[in-house]
RNA sequence: GGCGGGUUGGCGGAGAGGUUACGCAGCGGAUUGCAAAUCCGUGUAGACCGGUUCGAUUCCGGUACCCGCCUCCA
C-alpha cells in the first residue's frame, strides 16, 4: 500500500500517516461562515483538501474515508448581515450555502461525506459545555460562559505560543468579567433581536470555536486523524477546538494530524476590497475563466507555501489543460501513474505531481494522463467542455468565417494574401483565435473577446495599392 | 513585543549533499501563403557573509529583505 506521509502543524515534522482505523479514516476541514460569496481565498483549502480526500479514497478505498466539512450559519457577521440587508438570518444562510456549492462544484471538488450547519448542532455544543463547566474547566460571567485557558496545560501546544507569551503584546480583548485576558468565549447571551437558544445559561448563541469541536465530536468521535484549514485558523481557532474537546472529554486525541494550508495574495497583494483586488470564484467563472483553470493554478503551489493568483498563470494553466485535454480526448482513463502517487502521497505535493502529468503528456501516454489527473480532480468529464471550439449559435462568427474562407480560396488564386490578412488581424485584435487548415478555418472566442469590435470587422473591399 | 514561514534561472515552481526537475516565455528547426496549433532541439539559477565537508543551491550559524499570525478572516 502507498504511504502517505503529512507534515502535521502539531509537530511541525512530515510523518508516515497511520489512520487510526483504515476501515474509516477520518478528516475535519473548517468550512466557510455563509454570509458572502466565496472568495479566492476560501477556494485553496476547498480544492488542497478535496486533493487530499481524492488521495486517501484511491488509497484506502472510496468507501473507507469520512470528509466533514462544516458549515457556519451562526455568526455575527451573518446577523450584521441580515440587520443591514433586512433579510431573514435563513435566507441569507440558504442562499450563501446555494452559492457555495455551485462554486465548489465548478472548482471540481467533490461533495464531503459529511456537512453539517452549525445550527444543528446546538445540542451538541451545550452538551460539550455542560460538561467543560462539570470539570471546571469554564466559568459562567455576565451571562456568558468563558474557557478557562490556564487550566488546560498544553495550551499553545499547536501554535507554539505560551499563555504567558501571549500575555505581553497581544491585543487580546479585555472584558472586566473574564478571570483572564486569554479566556474566550463558548457562550453569550442573545437579545431578542439576535437568533439564540435556550440553554442552562439562558438563551444564548454559541461562541465561535465550540461548533467545530462538538460537529468533528458528533460525527467522527472523539478521537480522529485528520483535522484541516487555512493557516490563519492555527490560531486562535484551532487551538482552542483542542482546549475545549480535550478539557471536555480527557479520553479521547481530538485530531491527531494538523494541516494547514497557506495563503493566498491577487497579483502580489493581499486581497482586500480597498485594492480593488478581491476576487470571487463566481467573478472569474463570469468572465469566463474555467473552474478547471483555477483548481490547476491552486494545485501548482504547494499547499504549505504562500501562492499568487495572476492573470499570467491563469492563462498557462489554460494552455497547459486545452493540450492535455485534446491529447486526451475520446481516450478512456486507464491506471494512475504510480509517480503521480508518489509525489500526492509525499506531503500532497502537487507541484511534483503536475510534472508527473506533464511527462505523461511528453510520452504520450493518455489513458495514464486521464487517470493521474483525475486524482487531482482535473481533466474529468464534469469540469470539461470550455475548451471546445467556438459555439455553434454564434453567427457572427459563423459570417465572418464564412467570409475568411471564401477570402481564401480567392487568395489562393490571385495570391494576393492582403484581405486574409486584413480579416485575420481584426479577428486576433478581437480577441478570436484563428486558426488556418489546409482547407478550413476555425474560429474561436479567446477569454478577452470583444464583441463589439467583431462588429466592426467592416465588409471587405479592396485594399488601396500604392501606385 | 511574541510566534512562524520565505528568499531558486526572464516568469512560475519542485526535489535532492555530488548526476536533466518540470512548465511558460525566449531562441533554432520541421510544418504553414504568413501565422496559429503541433512536433524536435536548446541557453539561463538558488539573497548576502561565514562554518561543516573531498564536495552545499541543498546541513549549521549570522546578516539583509519579504510575508503571515497574535483582532473577524481560508
Amino acid at each position: 500500500m502507498t504511504t502517505i506521509r503529512l507534515t502535521n502543524s502539531l509537530t511541525r515534522r512530515k510523518e508516515v500517516f497511520v489512520p487510526l482505523d483504515p476501515a474509516n479514516v477520518r478528516m475535519y476541514v473548517c468550512g466557510p461562515t455563509v454570509y458572502d460569496r466565496a472568495h479566492l481565498g476560501n477556494a485553496r483549502p476547498v480544492v488542497v483538501f478535496d486533493t487530499l480526500f481524492r488521495l486517501l479514497r484511491h488509497v484506502h478505498g472510496a468507501d473507507h474515508v469520512t470528509y466533514v466539512r462544516n458549515i457556519t450559519d451562526v455568526d455575527d457577521k451573518i446577523n450584521a448581515r441580515a440587520a443591514e440587508t433586512g433579510r431573514p438570518i435563513r435566507a441569507i444562510t440558504d442562499e450563501t450555502i446555494r452559492w457555495f456549492h455551485e462554486d465548489t462544484a465548478a472548482l471540481g471538488a467533490l461533495p464531503p461525506t459529511h456537512e453539517p450547519r452549525a445550527t444543528d448542532h446546538i445540542p451538541g455544543m451545550i452538551d460539550l459545555i455542560a460538561a467543560l463547566l462539570a470539570r471546571g474547566h469554564a466559568y459562567e460571567a455576565a451571562g456568558h460562559v468563558l474557557f478557562r485557558v490556564r487550566s488546560f496545560g498544553e495550551y499553545g501546544a499547536l501554535s507554539g505560543r505560551s499563555p504567558d507569551d501571549m500575555i505581553a503584546g497581544a491585543r487580546v480583548e479585555v472584558a472586566p468579567w473574564k478571570e483572564d485576558p486569554l479566556d474566550f468565549v463558548l457562550w453569550k447571551p442573545s437579545d431578542p433581536s439576535l437568533p439564540g437558544w435556550d440553554s442552562p445559561w439562558g438563551r444564548g448563541r454559541p461562541g465561535w470555536h465550540i461548533e467545530c469541536s462538538a460537529m468533528a465530536r458528533a460525527l467522527l468521535g472523539e478521537s480522529f486523524d485528520i483535522h484541516g484549514g487555512g493557516l490563519d485558523l492555527l490560531f486562535p481557532h484551532h487551538e482552542n477546538e483542542i482546549a475545549q474537546s480535550r478539557c471536555a472529554h480527557p479520553e479521547g486525541r481530538f485530531a491527531r494530524v494538523w494541516l494547514h494550508n497557506e495563503m493566498l495574495l491577487v497579483e502580489g497583494r493581499k486581497m482586500s476590497k480597498s485594492l480593488g483586488n478581491f476576487v470571487t470564484v463566481r467573478d472569474l467563472l463570469d468572465r469566463g475563466v474555467p473552474g478547471e483553470v483555477v483548481r490547476l493554478v491552486l494545485l501548482g503551489t504547494h499547499y504549505r507555501s504562500p501562492t499568487d493568483w495572476t492573470d499570467r498563470k491563469r492563462a498557462e494553466a489554460e494552455t497547459t489543460l486545452r493540450r492535455w485535454r485534446a491529447a486526451a480526448s475520446g481516450l478512456a482513463p486507464g491506471a494512475p501513474d504510480p509517480a503521480v502517487v508518489a509525489a500526492l502521497a509525499d506531503d500532497l505535493n502537487t507541484p511534483a505531481a503536475i510534472a508527473a502529468l506533464h511527462a505523461l503528456h511528453g510520452a504520450g501516454n493518455g489513458p495514464a494522463l486521464l487517470a493521474s489527473a483525475a486524482l487531482l480532480g482535473l481533466l474529468t468529464p464534469e469540469l470539461g467542455g470550455w475548451e471546445e471550439a467556438a459555439p455553434a449559435d454564434s453567427t457572427l462568427l459563423a459570417t465572418l468565417r464564412e467570409r475568411l474562407i471564401a477570402a481564401r480560396q480567392d487568395a489562393r488564386r490571385t495570391r494576393d494574401f492582403a484581405e486574409v490578412d486584413r480579416l485575420k488581424a481584426a479577428l486576433l485584435a478581437a480577441g478570436v483565435e484563428v486558426r488556418m487548415g489546409r482547407d478550413d478555418v476555425e474560429l474561436r472566442p479567446g477569454p478577452a473577446l470583444d464583441e463589439d469590435a467583431l462588429r466592426r470587422i467592416a465588409p471587405g473591399r479592396r485594399p488601396e495599392h500604392a501606385p
